[in-house]
Parts: C-alpha cells; sequence; structure tokens
DNA sequence: GGTTAGCACTCGACGTGCGAGAGTGCTAAC
DNA sequence: GTTAGCACTCTCGCACGTCGAGTGCTAACC
C-alpha cells in the first residue's frame, strides 16, 4: 500500500481526531487543523480516494469520515506515533510494581490495575508455564501429633503448601518414611502417572492403614492440576462505559461476559514468535464477542518456564499509540519483577513494535 | 403497620407481579389475578389507601402501581413466601461446593461465582479474620546452597510459604539456628511487635552478615500484614444488565464502579448479632452509589477465627425470597465445608430468617 | 358501609412531519 | 492540480396528534 505523503497525512489526523472526539470528522476540520494551506474540496478529493482504497468510511452520506479498521491497520503498522513515556509515568510505574514482592497472582492483579488505570481500557493479565510442571521435592513438617504441614516444590519454582488435620494420630516416623518414599517415587512426574496403583503400593510400602498417603498423594494431583490452569486477572471493566460506542447496553454486556470468562481470556490473541506485543483489531479477532474491538497484548517472561501476557481490550477506535507504549514498559517492567530481580532499572528502554 | 388481609395480599401480589415482569401492575391485572372475587374497582380503592400508607407509588398518573421500599421492607418482614429449596437444587448446591477442597481464595471464589449463577444477580464473596493473627510457627527447609523455603503456620490454621533464592550461598546449620530463634522470639507476636530492633538482634546472635534474617522477618511481616485485610470476590457483574433498572448506562456503571472496589465491598452491610441473614433495601443502604439497589447478604463461620460474608447485590425490584432462600442454603454449606468437614450433609436444612 | 359500573381525565409511548445543520459530490473556473 | 460554489442527502431534534392503559370520582346497588 502506497500512499502519498498528503494522504498519510489526513488519515493519521483523521484518526487521531476520532480517537479523541468519537465524533466523524470532516473536510473542513481537517484543513483548519493540518499544516498545509489547502481547502477543504482538496481535502474532500483526498478522502474521497481514501475511502475508495477501504481506509475510511462514512457513517452515512452526509457525515465526516471515521477509520475502517483496515485504516487503523495502516495506521499501527506505518503512521502511529511513538510517544514515550514522560519521565513522571515511568517513575509511577516503577513505582507502582516495585512497591512489595509479592506472589506472582497478587503481582498480576496488581499489574493488571495499573494498566486498566494508566490506560483507562480494561486490562487483563495472565501467566502460564510453558511445559509439563511436575513436583521437585516433598516435605513434611510434623506439627502436633494430629496434623502436619505438606510442602512440595514444584519445576516452576513455586511452592504450594497444605495443613491436614486428622481425626486421628500419626506416628512421626511414619510422616518421615513417607517423605522419604514421595520423594523416590512422586518426583519428576507428572500428574497423569499418579495412578492409584503407585499410591496403593506406597501405601502397602510403609504399612499405612488410615489413608494419609491418599492425602499426600491427592495434595500431589490436585496442585499439579492447578498448575496446568492459567491464573487469569481482569481489573477495570466498568472503564468500558467511558466510551460512547459501548453506550449500547447489549453490546456492552456481551463484551463484559466475554471478559469475565477465565477460560476465554486465555483463549486471547498472543504475540507470535518473538515478537513482544501485538495488535488486534475489530474483525481480526477471532472470537464473535471482540469482532468490533481492539486488543493490544504485550508479553513478559518470568524465569525459564513461566511467561504470561498482559493486554487491554477497547473500542477500535483506541488510542494505539499510547495504550501500546504503557503496555510494553509495563511487561517490561513485570519481567524484570519476575524474573528476580528486587529492584528496577531507572529505564527499561522505549517502545519498539515488531 | 396492620394490614387487612386483602390489603396484604393485594401487596403480595404487586410485589409478585412487578418482580416478574418490571412493569407498574394495574388494578385490572390484579383483579383477575387473585383469586378473591372482587371488581378492580374495589382493588383501586385498596390500592389508593396502600399508596397513601407509602407501600405503593404510581411512576405517573395513569400507570399502574409499584411497590415503594417500604412496600418491600414490609414484603420481606410479613408477607413473603419461604421457598424451600428443590431436591435437584440443594444436590446441585452440594455438589458445586465437594467438589474439591482448595485453598480459601478459590472456595470463595467458586461459592460467589455459584451464588451469581443460582440467583443471576451479581454475587460477592469476602472472608476475614475475626482477632488479631500471630505466627504460631516456622520452618526453614534447606533446598540447596543457595535456597530455601520459609513456611509459617499462622494463629488462624493457614499456611503460608516462600521460596528464597540468594546470589550467595547459605550454611545449613545457620538456617537451624535461625529457625530455633524465630520459633522462640517471632511466635505469638502481631505484626506491630515485629521492630528493627528485635531484627537486629536476632542478626547479631546468629552472626549473619548477608541479611538473611531481615528476608525471614520481612516475609514475616508481610504474611501478617496479608492476612489483616480482607479477601473479597466479586462475581457475574455482567448479570446485572439483565435488569431493565441498569438499562441506563450511567447507573450500571456506577454501581459496577462501586462493587470492583475491594475496600468497598468490605463495608457492605453485613448481618448483626446472632441473626444469620440481613436484607437493605434501598435507601436504606449507606453507600450513595447503592442506594437505589439492594443487598442480601449471608454469614457463614469457618472455624474460630474466620468468618466471613456472602451476598448479592441487585435492583430493590429483586426476589427476595428466592435469593434469600438460596443464599442462606450456600451459606451454610460453605460453613461446613470450611468448619472441615470432608462431606456435605445431605439437608443443611431451610431458610430461616431473623 | 362496602362494592360496583360508568365515565371523564391524565399521561406516556409511538409515529409523523418539518426545519436546521453539517458535510458531501460535482462542476466549472482558476 | 486546486478551488469556490451549489445542489443534494442524511441525521437530529422538536412539535404535534393519536392511541391505549389505568386512574379517580360519582352515583347506584346489595
Amino acid at each position: 500500500m502506497e500512499l502519498g505523503e498528503r494522504k498519510k497525512r489526513i488519515l493519521r489526523t483523521v484518526i487521531d481526531q476520532y480517537v479523541k472526539t468519537a465524533e466523524p470528522v470532516g473536510s473542513k476540520a481537517i484543513a483548519t487543523m493540518i499544516g498545509l494551506s489547502v481547502s477543504s474540496a482538496t481535502i474532500r478529493n483526498e478522502m474521497a480516494e481514501l475511502e475508495s482504497l477501504g481506509l475510511l468510511e462514512q457513517p452515512h452520506t452526509s457525515a465526516g469520515r471515521i477509520p475502517t479498521c483496515m485504516g487503523y491497520r495502516i495506521y499501527v503498522n506505518e503512521l502511529m506515533a511513538r510517544p514515550h513515556l514522560t519521565v513522571e509515568e515511568s517513575q509511577a510505574i516503577n513505582q507502582a510494581l516495585s512497591v512489595r514482592i509479592q506472589q506472582l497472582d497478587k503481582i498480576l492483579a496488581d499489574a493488571g490495575r495499573l494498566t486498566s488505570q494508566l490506560t483507562s481500557y480494561p486490562a487483563y493479565a495472565l501467566a502460564s508455564s510453558a511445559g509439563a510442571v511436575t513436583i521437585m521435592r516433598f516435605d513434611i513438617i510434623y506439627v502436633n501429633p494430629d496434623s502436619f504441614i505438606i510442602v512440595v516444590m514444584l519445576s516452576n519454582k513455586t511452592v504450594k503448601n497444605k495443613l491436614v488435620n486428622l481425626p486421628f494420630q500419626v506416628e512421626q516416623s511414619l510422616l518421615t518414611k513417607l517423605t522419604t518414599l514421595f520423594n523416590a517415587s512422586f518426583t519428576n512426574i507428572t500428574e497423569e502417572l499418579i495412578t492409584p496403583a503407585l499410591i496403593k503400593s506406597t501405601e502397602r510400602a510403609v504399612d499405612d492403614r488410615d489413608g494419609i498417603t491418599a492425602v499426600i498423594a491427592g495434595f500431589a494431583i490436585e496442585v499439579l492440576y492447578g498448575a496446568k490452569t492459567h491464573e487469569t486477572h481482569m481489573t477495570g471493566a466498568s472503564n468500558l462505559f467511558e466510551y460512547p460506542e459501548y453506550r449500547d447496553i447489549d453490546k456492552a454486556q456481551r463484551l463484559l461476559r466475554y471478559l469475565s470468562d477465565n477460560n476465554e481470556l486465555a483463549r486471547l490473541p498472543a504475540p507470535e514468535g518473538a515478537t513482544e506485543m501485538k495488535i488486534t483489531i475489530g474483525p481480526e479477532n477471532l472470537a464473535e464477542e471482540l469482532r468490533d474491538s481492539s486488543v493490544v497484548v504485550a508479553r513478559y517472561t518470568a524465569g525459564d518456564d513461566m511467561q504470561g501476557l498482559i493486554g487491554v481490550v477497547g473500542p477500535t477506535r483506541m488510542d494505539y499509540s499510547k495504550v501500546a507504549a504503557r503496555l510494553s514498559y509495563i511487561a517490561r517492567g513485570l519481567s524484570w519483577l519476575l524474573s528476580g530481580s528486587i529492584k528496577l532499572p531507572d529505564a527499561l528502554g522505549q517502545y519498539d513494535e515488531d
């Protein structure tokens, strides 16, 4: 697609203006805004051509023009300004992210909230582990005769625990024996390999008649199962209402319903290959519910196995350049934070697109 | 408030009907629905009186009547049917609750989702611990020379852990010494009592020059801090749009924004004293955002220290009797589940009001 | 005294028509 | 290639008239 310089300028002006006002923009308005000293009639001719190229459209005959999804696509790929964050903005993000080293889920929720606040669009964050997760080690802590704590460390470097209360007493020596056996037989295997047969044989080996072996094995299965599923967070959904495109209740409802379904969230578009960020505009989205919305999503990494996405959903009339810049910065911040570094660097660099 | 039998019957019919249709109900409709063989004119006279008592109102001169908040109050206190759940319904709830014994937060999220599904209103669940939480025991698990796991057990019977990776090596003997010391000095005290001085003196006692003591103490503080704050969950917000009273975008937005603020959720009405359930209608709510909505909330208990609320928010035109019955059942189910019982009883009993 | 039929009245919902305003496409001149 | 001018189109908001539902009131009835 080869566009003349002036056409590009007009397209950009239409988009920038439409993003701000949500009103179709007319030739006269552009003529005054654009630096060039040409009349509105000239602009009209250019706009008519842009329309025949499929980049602009008219909602009805006598209104101004609005960008089509293809127009946004050109804008995102070629035209969009790449605003650097101001010092204040990046400091605010750094500060928000570095407040407290917490569990992954809390960090994710915070990052989502932060993103939503900074962009004023709904934001989502999700984490998933790349490969199959296994248990790397078991520890069983004897608390008192009728309770103990199971601690397991997973291959993705997370630790889970469970407090078990028994309606009867248990010997500390049994727990010691079980610890050894579980570390020998239940580590480095996936959930499916924890079979009833394996549990039974372990039970017999320690002469456990109370089902304690089964309790521990059950916890192992539960933890492995939980690690397979995605951790998702969604914030700022009510921001949607700020935008006139969602004044239509039914439209808003459909999108909100879609976004509050965690399974659907996990299926949202993701950056491919080595790219850091992906922008999906309107009908480019696979999900029916998103066909007239856009998604901007950035990837962050957390150690070797974990990786996640943080994204923003909004109308196709989205301030792509602002959102992309902030999202990119936050994703990098998350990567820093989660790869174990304690402090954020002063500058994380700026947003570069695909 | 002494109402004649017929007036009560009319009020109840108006409310039942209005809850179903969201349309003002007229005298003629009532005359046919109600069993009594009286004409619409009689009903009109009765309704005029009910209006002057402040229990009904007319949205405009020539429409039917709708209940006022005071009308709902009377209904809830005196008139409302107490439907028992059908066997299928209670079985569905039992099954959903007993699927899997998980962490508290997961259970809460599930219970919220369940409530929302069963009532088709937005639901929230929150847990908070009654008294001050302290740490009851510390365990430190040596994993390898540069990492270890901290496990703490809290007075509210929950267990938290953290995996620590060090940029240097640590002696197993140091960790053993620290375990003893922390169990001696950091148990049974609240967050405020973990002072820099206490940390410093522990550090000196074990000759720790690498700051490992501070890491462990930091985790203790973090855990105690986290235990103080409320765990809140909100589900099914998009259900709100089912109801015509929230077709007004601004109204819906205000409520949604309010409900997505966890701090505000924690301040919602709660049952007082020994009552199990509380219904707050329209202007009875303190929060401005809830002035034209209603809240039904039930209490559940989990062991000695923990207690929580599970509630539903919707229009004042709410099916109070259905919601109350389901909520009560679910709250009891939660209490059972969280007090350690493995299996739900077949019947949890039925809803009794204050 | 409570109940009922009849009737005039009120008010919102809905459809229609009309004028204003904005912005366009086209044509002819520069 | 650019510009001014003009007729055209379409939306939006407003006013108006009609329709129907439901009421309040009055007078008659049991």
